[in-house]
DNA sequence: GCCAACGTTGGC
DNA sequence: GCCAACGTTGGC
């Protein structure tokens, strides 16, 4: 079981769009870079948790926890010229963007905002991916103890 | 809107 | 392979 960190910007993909879904779930597309990417088609594996993160917004924070339900396929908004996502580098014969789905677990009744995470920044956060200088991947991996930690907050 | 910190691109 | 130019991300 592993554990990661979804971002989403949440003006284009929010935690209630997602509840939104059927059953709750949707597939993750519009990764566009390749360490993101590596995670997310090497490492998830189907059951692992996530929790969701609002990007880019007002209020930046965790926001609810996801299980990933199916593993990494090829992303087909890659392949469509009219999507903001479009790539003429990935066709479907040898694609090089990769989504996963994800369902919602549970939105949580008190967001944990980037500011609360940040304060443990040199104690039990010390080593969280998202508070390292200048890290912008859309999709990070979360230790056990900082998953233990952060959902305790 | 600003700007730091990247990642990507492309000429050489 | 190097590196300058450029584009993007994301907090503030």
């Amino acid at each position: 079981m592993n554990y990661w960190l979804f971002k989403s910007e949440p003006g284009e993909f929010s935690i209630d769009d997602l509840a939104s879904r059927p059953r709750k779930t949707e597939h993750w597309d519009g990764v566009r870079n390749y360490q993101a990417r590596n995670f997310m088609r090497d490492k998830m594996r189907k059951h692992d948790l996530g929790f969701f993160y609002h990007s880019s917004c007002a209020e930046p924070a965790i926001v609810g926890i996801v299980r990933v339900t199916k593993e990494a396929y090829p992303d087909h908004t890659a392949f469509d010229p009219g999507d903001k996502h479009f790539d003429d580098k990935s066709d479907p014969t040898s694609p090089r963007w990769f989504m996963v789905d994800v369902q919602l677990v549970q939105k949580l009744d008190v967001p944990i905002t980037l500011q609360t995470l940040k304060s443990f920044n040199n104690r039990a956060l010390r080593d969280f991916a998202l508070l390292k200088r200048g890290n912008r991947l859309s999709i990070m991996p979360v230790t056990k103890s900082q998953w233990d930690f952060i959902l305790g907050l």
